[in-house]
DNA sequence: TTGAAAGCGCTAACAT
DNA sequence: ATGTTAGCGCTTTCAA
């Protein structure tokens, strides 16, 4: 910017005034300003704009696997609006690890992000506390924060969800439903379990329940257990997205009636197609940047905790007769 | 650090040793200093420490968009190297338009990327001499650059892909094989189509050649016309995954050989099994990773071209009679 | 319309 | 083992 100046035969603040846009610039000036500029291959050094200015116009964003498309789709979500706002995308995939999560989020602190989007891995996320307090604003997704935090959420309707799935397998005459969930301890496994243990009433049996890492090994033995019982299930509901294609392969040859949560690609082309309840990662990831931008531009106010809604979009499979 | 340093009672520079664990402290010094920093909360200012040292620790990637898997696969194997040397990863998707590519890329330059990978849309990135020559390596990858620039690149074996798919569809006795790839214009689809052509040799039919936009209603006129030719194909190779799965929707209930460039979840699912020529995105977006930072640590030489190799997953389209 | 000077928070180089 | 000083490249404040 120094050789800038001295080539244009200026001083350093006319050509930050340039570079920014600011008015007040005599034409004449500002082109010799540009002409130095191209002829130098000048650009600004944001690191050092960032150090006076504050803000560094990025965004941190923490997911559990970037790999997996419920969550690239919410990322390209977040990317989307966080462009259209002249911000850029800091991101990691915290693998489901709390310790990672931390690291992630406190890195991304560190660098001073101007807020953060969070899908939580761990339970406990008073780490953020100090942060929250110093000013920067998070929204988490998916999946609300540890107790004690009170920022804003956006979730989808997991019970809600879940009742209609076992609904739906019901009224299609099953009585033995079996659930195949994640680890209890995530909080989207929790509520779908919750929502389906509610519909069943009377009719739920702990045996036809599987909370488990989605691992194809321990899916399939557990579906076989499930299948050597007395009275087996009829029908199965599946609580991600990964378990319901870990589940179809491992049921491969012994047709059951299924509902996934969670909507994938192909899931229309298998015969029969799955049905499935579906959310909207990419509006979900949307609104929650849309939010953390409301809150970057100075919307106070108490923590909103938004919920989608879900649709059962059936393709045959949650159809299938007992 | 100031006010960490006067509550420790130390100078600035002693606090700046232990916060970055140089050596030569005494210990009941930085036990001091450590209390402080618990006390105020304090944690160092990246945008400070990035501004004297001249090192972000921060790689740039430019992929088409993190919603496909592919890019995401590749991305994720990306970010998993750079966390292991201490980087963060600031990504973008240029949607396949070189203006948003070129601006990505331009702006993390601006922000003082170490490094960037470029999966380019572009044809033309003479834009990014100037960084280059200011010693900001680049990895291409997937897609070489635009003539002109010298960089590493990370390509797979495009035609052999598509020469290994063709002679498998020969071989199994197809003479009219037809060819549904990308826009010419993408380095990926021209390569896979000349593997084609050169494979197809005499038996090459123009008429069945398609290079397109992805979109269902175009593919599943282009197909159609060809179905309605006097000599219709009786097996399909598409040039990568998103066509493949446009394909089989476009062709539900018209059961014809195939075999795709790319494998995708799911392709064992389906009836028949979608036989692929597979890459490995992961493993392409390691060894990007990871020559960009042989680079990062001096590396210096000539700039070096691989080209992974690819291999056929037959799972029983492929192998579909006539 | 333009410029000079101060300082953002840190680290490198050089004392002590 | 610890401290002092200068300065990274920019923006802010105030003055001309």
């Amino acid at each position: 910017m120094k050789d800038v100046a001295s080539v244009a035969g200026v001083a350093l603040k006319t050509v930050s005034r340039v570079v920014n846009g600011e008015p007040g610039v005599n034409p004449a000036t500002a082109e010799r300003v540009r002409e130095a500029i191209t002829r130098l291959g000048y650009s600004r050094n944001e690191s050092a704009r960032v150090l006076r200015r504050g803000r560094t116009s990025t965004v941190g964003l923490v997911i559990e696997d970037v790999a997996d498309p419920f969550y690239s789709t919410l990322s390209r979500a977040v990317e989307d609006v966080a462009i259209s706002r002249g911000c850029l995308l800091l991101s990691g995939s915290s693998s489901e690890e709390p310790a990672r999560e931390r690291e992630l989020v406190l890195t991304f602190c560190a660098r001073r992000v101007d807020g953060l989007i969070v899908v939580p891995a761990g339970e406990d996320h008073s780490f953020l506390r100090p942060e929250l307090e110093a000013g920067t604003p998070a929204v988490f997704v998916d999946r609300p924060p540890g107790p004690g935090l009170d920022v804003d959420t956006v979730l989808c309707d997991n019970a809600g969800g879940a009742r209609l799935a076992t609904r739906h397998l019901l009224s299609h005459g099953h009585r033995r439903i079996a659930f195949l969930g994640d680890r209890p301890s995530i909080f989207t496994a929790a509520r779908r379990l919750h929502g389906y243990r509610d519909t069943m009433g009377r009719l739920f049996d702990e045996r036809l329940v599987s909370m488990r890492v989605p691992s194809p090994e321990g899916v399939r033995a557990d579906l076989d257990r499930m299948l050597a019982l007395d009275e087996p299930p009829t029908a199965l509901f599946t609580g991600n997205g990964r378990l319901t294609v870990t589940a179809l392969r491992a049921l491969a040859g012994r047709p059951m009636a299924l509902i996934g949560f969670d909507d994938f690609e192909l899931a229309d082309l298998l015969r029969p197609g799955v049905t499935v309840v579906a959310q909207d990662p990419f509006g979900m990831g949307r609104i929650a940047a849309e939010l953390l931008f409301r809150r970057l531009s100075g919307e106070s106010g108490p923590a909103e905790h938004l919920r989608l809604p879900v649709r059962i979009v059936p393709r045959g499979s949650g159809e299938l007769p007992p």
